[in-house]
DNA sequence: TGTACATCAGTGAACGCGCGTTCACTGATGTAC
DNA sequence: TGTACATCAGTGAACGCGCGTTCACTGATGTAC
C-alpha cells in the first residue's frame, strides 16, 4: 500500500540541499579529485558557513561515501537500460551495448567513473553500503553472459578452471544462477576487466598520442572481446 | 670511450640524499597517494628543513615526475628482464612471463603502480619526459606479439579495422616494425589494456570477497587471452 | 484555531593542525692559480 | 702544497594560504494538545 508522502517545507528544504551539497562535491571532484574534496570549499561555494554541512552528512567520508553509491548506481542504472532495450536472444548486441553504455558514462562523468574505478582514496575505507551498488555493474555483465550460457549458446571450450577458481565462480553464480559452470563465469570476469581496462587507459590518459581519440579501437575491441567470449 | 666517474663528496651526497628523498616519498604514497605528497612531511621523516628540498628538486611536481619516470622505468626494466630470459620463439611464454612480471610488479610495489596507472593526479600534468619511459611497457608487449607476426605465427583473422584505426596502427607500428598490418598491433593493444585492466581491478578492491585472492583466475585470463591474441 | 514546546538548520568563533615556496644567511666543500 | 675565491647545501623565519570538526547560540519550522 502507497503511503502518500507527505514532506513539509523542511523535508523538501533537505533534499534540495543533500542533492546541491552532492552536486557541487562532483563538480569540485574534477579540480581536486577525490582526496582534495573540501567540506569548506562546497559551503563556500553553496554560501553556507561549513559547519553547517554537518547537518546533512556526519563527517567528509560519509559524503564520500554518498558520491560513490550515487556513481555505482548511475552507471548500474544506465546499463540496465541500454540491456533492456535489446531482445534477450540478441547476447552480441546486448554485450555491444554494455560496452558502449559503460564508455559513454565514464566519458560524460570522468570524476565520478575515476573515483569508483581509479586509485582507492587514501585513508578511505569504503564502508558496506558500497558493496550492493557496485555490484549492479559486474551483475549487469553477467546477466548477458549467463542468458546465452542458458540458451546453450556459448561453446564449452577453454582451458579447465582450477579447483579454486571454480569454488569462487560458485559463489558468484550462487547469486544469479546457481549451477552455473566456472567456465562463463570467469569468462565473463575477464571480460568486465577488458572493458574498464579499456576506459580507464582511455580516460587516464594513456592512448594519448596513440590510440586517441579511440572510439574506433574501442569498437574493435569490444567486437574482439565478444568473439573470445564465444558470443554467438 | 669510458670516462672514470670522479665523484667528489659533493656529488656522493647529493645522489645519496636525492635517493633518500625518493625513497621517503614512496613511502608516504602509501598512506596520502600521489596528490598528498609532501614536501614537508618527506623533510621532517628525513631530519631536513623544508627549504632544502628545494636544492633537490625545484618543485613537488618535479618530485612526482621523478617517482613516475621510476615507476615505469622500473615496470619496464622487470618486462625486459622477464622477456629477455626466453627464447625468441616461445611466444605464448613470453606473452605469459609478460603478464606475471606485470602483476607482480604491481603487487610488490601498489603505491607506484596506483601512481601511474591509477587516476591521474588532480592538478598535476605529466611532463613529455615521461612518454618515454611510459612507453617501454606497451613496447615490450608489442615486441612479442610483433615477433610472432614476423615468424607468420599469428592468424590473419579477426574483424577489418577501420581507416582511422590502421592509420594509427601505422604509426605505432612504424616505431618497432614499419609496414605491420593494423590487426596484431590493435590485438596487442587490447592485451596490455586486459594486463592491466586486470591487475588495477585486483590491487583497486573490486575483486575483494569474489575473485580475491586472484591468483587463479589472473592465470585463467592470462591464458584466455593467449588464445584470443591467437598466440601458438 | 491558538498556544507551548520540541525539533532542527544555520551561525560564527575557535581549536589545532597542515601545506608549498621564497629569501637572506652561514658554513662547508671544491677549484684555479 | 697553499691560498683566494666561487660554488653549493642546509638553516630558520616568514608569507599567505588551506583544512575537518566542535560547540554554544539564535531563530525559524513543526507538532501536540
Amino acid at each position: 500500500m502507497l503511503v502518500r508522502k507527505i514532506r513539509t517545507a523542511r523535508e523538501r528544504a533537505r533534499a534540495e540541499l543533500t542533492q546541491e551539497i552532492k552536486d557541487e562535491a562532483r563538480r569540485q571532484l574534477a579540480d581536486s579529485g577525490a582526496s582534495g574534496l573540501s567540506l569548506r570549499a562546497i559551503s563556500r561555494e553553496l554560501g553556507m558557513v561549513s559547519s553547517a554541512l554537518y547537518r546533512y552528512f556526519p563527517s567528509r567520508d560519509d559524503l564520500l561515501t554518498a558520491l560513490i553509491v550515487d556513481a555505482y548506481d548511475a552507471l548500474g542504472e544506465r546499463l540496465e537500460a541500454a540491456d533492456a532495450a535489446l531482445s534477450r536472444e540478441s547476447y552480441r548486441e546486448r554485450w555491444q551495448a554494455f560496452c558502449h553504455a559503460a564508455r559513454d558514462w565514464a566519458r560524460a562523468h570522468p570524476n565520478e567513473y575515476a573515483l569508483v574505478y581509479g586509485s582507492p582514496v587514501p585513508g578511505y575505507r569504503a564502508p558496506e553500503v558500497t558493496i550492493g551498488p557496485a555490484s549492479r555493474v559486474p551483475a549487469a555483465l553477467l546477466r548477458i553472459v549467463l542468458d546465452a550460457w542458458d540458451a546453450g549458446a556459448l561453446p564449452e571450450g577453454g582451458p579447465p578452471p582450477t579447483r579454486t577458481l571454480a569454488a569462487q565462480a560458485a559463489v558468484i553464480a550462487e547469486l544469479a544462477a546457481p549451477g552455473v559452470p566456472a567456465a562463463p563465469v570467469a569468462r565473463a570476469g575477464m571480460a568486465w576487466a577488458q572493458v574498464f581496462g579499456l576506459i580507464s587507459f582511455e580516460l587516464f590518459g594513456h592512448f594519448a598520442n596513440t590510440l586517441d581519440p579511440a572510439d574506433d579501437f574501442y569498437a574493435y575491441a569490444v567486437d574482439g572481446a565478444a568473439v573470445a567470449l564465444g558470443l554467438p
